[in-house]
DNA sequence: ACTCCGATTGTT
DNA sequence: ACAATCGGAGTA
């Protein structure tokens, strides 16, 4: 897992726990406790997936933007259909590990997905942009990926931005 | 009920 | 540059 990006509970105006609209539906497992996955379909094509990370009712949640394939690469291959790059966006990466709306909701340690741990990146090896796609507080510095892997989805939108924090809660 | 549009990807 | 594709969310 080589790409992510943290959208914040309902003060953060990018996610999809934001205040706006209060806990609907679509967003509900976004409030869930952590480790739970929220899966969300988005422009009716793709889907992506989240991890959970605040506490049950914050609304924070962790989107995997991008995986750099290491075991299961023939598996991956052919769930993408064979296309390049294999994993590497958020919509890609939830296509190679066979994520899609049935996993919703599912707490991660009672699915086939298994969320492994424990390999250390020098902070030097990870760089901190803002967030991909988004139309508000893109600037925000909450986009994490390893520098120079192939499982990055694209160039850094905002150089070299490291310093800038989100308004404390 | 109706319109707008998105935390994207693949093709033209 | 643009189509694909659809349900959530906002407006009425």
């Amino acid at each position: 897992m080589v790409e992510t990006e943290a959208y914040l509970g309902p003060e953060d105006p990018a996610s999809h726990a934001s205040t706006r609209s209060g806990i609907t539906n679509r967003n509900r497992m976004m409030f869930e406790a952590p480790g739970v996955a929220y899966v969300y379909r988005i422009y009716g094509v793709h889907w992506c997936l989240n991890v959970i990370t605040g506490a049950e009712g914050e609304g924070q949640g962790v989107l995997i933007r991008g995986v750099e394939p290491t075991v299961g690469v023939e598996s991956m291959a052919r769930r993408r259909h064979g296309r390049r790059p294999l994993a590497a966006g958020p919509g890609r990466a939830a296509q190679a590990l066979g994520v899609d709306g049935s996993l919703n909701g599912h707490h991660l340690s009672h699915t086939p997905l298994e969320l492994l741990t424990g390999w250390t990146i020098a902070d030097a090896d990870v760089a901190i942009t803002g967030r991909v796609g988004v139309a508000k507080a893109a600037e925000w510095p909450l986009r994490f990926f390893v520098r120079g892997s192939t499982g990055v989805s694209k160039a850094s939108p905002h150089p070299g931005q490291r310093d800038a924090l989100p308004p404390s809660p």
